[in-house]
DNA sequence: CATGAATGAGACTTCATTCAT
DNA sequence: TATGAATGAAGTCTCATTCAT
């Protein structure tokens, strides 16, 4: 019994040694997005992470690394987690993407990191090669995620055949939307945006002009006729209440 | 006699100093928009302006104030332009949108001053009541100008009924992209963005799943506000297929 | 009278400003030779100069550079005199040799800055450039002066031929160590080292080696015997003491 | 059983715990020599010695102390080796004394502490204390160790009187000169200086300046202690030639 | 009106020292 | 004994702000 006091306490502390810059990078995440870079003071960080000034410094050679690695945790978990569910994924292509946006906003868009995005926005100009890695590693990567998903429905008949870098881009701009929003004017504003809400209706708005209009063939306009097949969607909430979605009607 | 020795003309004076706070407001503009609130040091902003640091002080109570000042003076004029465009306007509402968004992007996106959103976004939680002010005195009045445009469209029978406040949100998402885009990622990404072409790319996304379709009379659900924590849809092609989506699940 | 304040004060103030630099080396100085540079703190350095801890750096871009400014600004006045000083004597080498000795331990050793050759030798591990400098801007301009004495004497016929590199450092080893101990040991010592006494005594030392031999040639040993002319010294002291000094006697 | 899980055997411990303070010390003068005392980091100590930086501490209370202790362990070695070397030496005082001070370049001069002369020097104002220890320990015992190989050869009937103390730093200065060029301008001069030669040439010019010349009887000037302020010296020579030498005027 | 020298609070960073293990 | 994680005082440097001229 006082045996044992000479190596399990060492491991306390090792695991708490090892366990610390993740502390410290949690701690940095929520004042780097609420104050900005600049304003964020070193001494706030180690406070909130509930060690001293100097900790930091053995973890982080300075505040610049400290940011950097702020920046570089906060990206692969989600994507990875993407790709898989892509190729996983066998529903329809408008289901796939429906749920893969929403399982973006659960993972990303509502965690506290993604204030990381509005961060690095304001913050590039300052960190040139920071936002070139960001923009290799994570910007590009989910570009390609995107653009494969359209592919999938181009492939699969759903999609008509569109420019595939402008499209993505269209989808991406309502995510990176919704994130800078919530942390920025989103606090303040009269109305509240409701991301999922708003999610669904992007892509309803989207997918009724993407998919593919077999009679006429067009690219652009006229809007996809869908009748190849009648469909009916009903979707249930938790509370009860039901929506039903289908040709010709909307019920609530 | 003791009036001649120390200075010139005060006529002049009067004018200069009449024009010295713009001077002053535009050279802060591109300083902040390039490297941040913090990192902008007033004295750059002077010698920008061609005058010295203690200048500012003539003019702007402190650092805060000018910042203030440059948010508020790039406002206005846009807006209104784009307000009275919409009412002499006698096209069809889907070449009213475009053309206002192309003469926006000229006005306001490729100005440099559109940096200033980015800027709005990365500080608002330093100056809340900024933000505040921006919010009801910019966004919400540009959201009006869009809600007015699709009211037109659904009055002239163009465009199908839709949650206004959500599909305004989605015409406004892909312009607030692209200023970010150009004043972060752009510069280091290796595609380039062009703007126009995007933003018609978009447009016509959009307004073909807007645009009613006289054949078939398929109308986009209206999800009701998603208030509700769980959810799940089930959703039944023609031919008997059921696709489940839910919070957690996918079948099919 | 109530003109004048329009232009004079301004130069006051710019006189100011040119002095500036100058009163900051002075303090540097004293606070360098006495702590050296890392226990000398720059704000220590600002009160010492009379001015505030920011005001350091209107000056100088770092303490480095001020510690630079001080080392460079020490060098060039005693040596620029010194070697001008040979030109102009017309007296014996040997004369010379002590005359220029006494003038330089009251100009350079006698001086608050003396203490910065021990300055620079302790931190030349830190500055290696700045060590550099120092060598080849004052200890090799320095030996070249010796040298040119040295070479003074070999001309005139007073001092047989020798090493000249290692006579120089013969002839530079008791300055040096003269002002190391000034500023090391001799304030705690029990002995005090009366500098002129003793750079008196070095070179009489020396010189009497240095004098050439005529009758034997010889290059190293025997002293010189100065059988040539005989010669009698006679040093009156301001408090009226004498001493006479010649060949064969010594009287006080 | 609770002493053997923890450690091994006491006995190598001890020995280990023996050793460390002088492994510690070894360690230190390394550093300090090149770094100076400020910048010698007690972790760099540390890993040099190979130990972590707490255990300094369980044999030095402080950063001071280690000084302290690096200083007072680097002086007695050769001291006591000179005073031995005298008593039993037979030949000249001019082969002794050269014997001597190779024999001391050898021992301590080229020794990797012979930098700790440089760093006392640099440090002797923040530590005073130590300084006074050391002078009164090393050098006034050191000047002792001169002075006595000048009374032999006095006694010897070699070298005519003359001041003590005075010709004694005569002969300290070369060896001091010799180490701080050799930690300070040595590495980065152009000349390399080599210490033998050079300690040889002083030797020699030193001597026969001190070697009584039976033919002539020439004896040098003992000037009296240097404490009037003003002084002149008149110089007759034989032929009648007058040199007037003063504080401020030289006249042939 | 304009200047720019001066200020000093405050941030980043280092490192001697402590102490739980 | 030994470790090395943690501390926090202290120093360098920046820059918004003031004010005498």
């Amino acid at each position: 019994m006082n045996d044992q006091g000479c190596g399990s306490s060492a491991k306390r502390r090792a695991r708490r040694k090892q366990a610390r810059p993740q502390e410290l990078v949690s701690a940095a995440v929520d004042l780097f997005v609420a104050r900005g870079y600049s304003a964020t003071r070193l001494e706030d960080v180690a406070s909130a992470a509930g060690v001293s000034k100097g900790t930091v410094y053995l973890y982080f050679a300075s505040k610049e690394e400290l940011f950097k690695a702020v920046v570089q945790q906060s990206l692969l978990p989600a994507l990875a987690e993407g790709e898989a569910f892509i190729d996983a994924f066998e529903g329809t292509t408008e289901a796939l993407l429906r749920q893969i946006l929403m399982r973006w906003w659960e993972l990303v868009g509502d965690s506290p990191s993604s204030g990381l995005i509005k961060l690095l926005i304001a913050e590039s100009g300052n960190f040139p090669d920071l936002a070139r890695y960001y923009n290799v590693e994570v910007i590009e990567r989910c570009d390609r995620l995107i653009a494969r998903i359209l592919a999938r429905g181009v492939a699969q008949g759903e999609f008509r055949e569109a420019d595939v870098d402008l499209t993505t881009l269209a989808l991406t701009a309502p995510m990176l939307f919704q994130m800078m929003w919530k942390h920025s004017f989103g606090p303040c504003a009269n109305k509240v945006l409701e991301p999922k809400a708003f999610l669904t209706h992007v892509v309803a708005l989207l997918l009724h002009g993407l998919l593919r209009n077999p009679a006429t063939g067009t690219v652009l306009p006229v809007l996809p006729p869908f009748t190849a097949q009648r469909w009916e969607t009903v979707t249930v909430f938790g509370d009860g209440q039901k929506v039903v979605e289908g040709m010709d009607k909307v019920t609530a």
